[in-house]
DNA sequence: CATTGATCTGAAAATCATTCCCATCTAGCG
DNA sequence: CGCTAGATGGGAATGATTTTCAGATCAATG
């Protein structure tokens, strides 16, 4: 853990030009470590003395994602919801819909089966998301929730 | 035009009071068939002759599927689609993003391991959210797809 | 059958995330 | 250094959904 050099993100070669506003929106981005919306992100950069314009966040966040850089979700507002992916690998997790705490998960079956029905199916490109809400130990999770909503 | 009485679905008795603008849109629902956004209802509505305010459309939507009658996906513009469920289960589907044809597959399997997981996490009240999509066999399914975008 | 209060309806206005527009900047190359 | 395609930003535009609220309806009751 040496790293005194400042990490050019490759990422940023996947997207188009280096400019300075998308290292400090990546920066941000990975910090944020779980899903962020494009508003908080641009909140969270305008705090930081960093201000970027919400086009370009929206952009930026955009182009990860089509760069298969960035997982989406939607929350139950409609907001997009996007989380850093270091890898080529996607993953699935399960969100505490009180406070936001994100819980990967073994989802290994859920590839198996998603292949499974690609296959019998016949249908091409078959992608598929998963969305797994909970409320958390530390939320109330032990206690009986009840299913409102 | 022989029957004088309107049938009285029993869906709307979970949802509030019976109105005739209710009765429309709930038949108009389940002849849809399939997903369907509370706009493209509001214009087939219209569109048969029997016109119903838009929020009264969304406000009966939005009750059944409060009720559990209706399933929920977001389409990839973020509209909300819904679809009648007739019975208390609900079901996956394989969803065609170029003619949007449904196709229902198995998901025991899915359901198994998202019961497992909120075993394993100690998470409350958790629900899940499961969507496929791919191309269908009649749209160019056979045809090696692209893993675009 | 008339009364009445709770509920529902709908047109328009309000919200809100996201996208578009476009004049102005700037990376990156020659 | 000078050029130009690509990038920025902020304000306006879009589009789905929600809210508002006055008037219409429902359904239980007298």
């Amino acid at each position: 853990m040496a790293p005194t050099r400042q990490r050019t993100p490759t990422e940023i070669a996947l997207i188009g030009r280096h400019t300075q506003q998308r290292s400090v929106v990546l920066a941000a981005f990975i910090r944020a470590d779980g899903f962020v919306g494009a508003q908080a992100l641009h909140a969270q950069l305008a705090a930081d003395g960093t201000p970027v314009g919400l086009s370009t966040v929206y952009r930026t966040l955009t182009r990860l994602a089509g760069a298969g850089r960035a997982d989406l979700v939607r929350d139950t507002g409609g907001e997009r919801l996007f989380r850093y992916r270091p890898g080529p690998d996607h993953r699935h997790y399960l969100i505490c819909t009180e406070c936001g705490l994100s819980h990967p998960v073994d989802s290994a079956p859920i590839e198996d089966w998603a292949d499974g029905i690609a296959q019998d199916s016949g249908f091409a490109n078959v992608r598929h998301t998963v969305e797994l809400t909970g409320v958390c130990p530390d939320c109330g999770g032990g206690q009986a929730a009840t299913e409102r909503q």
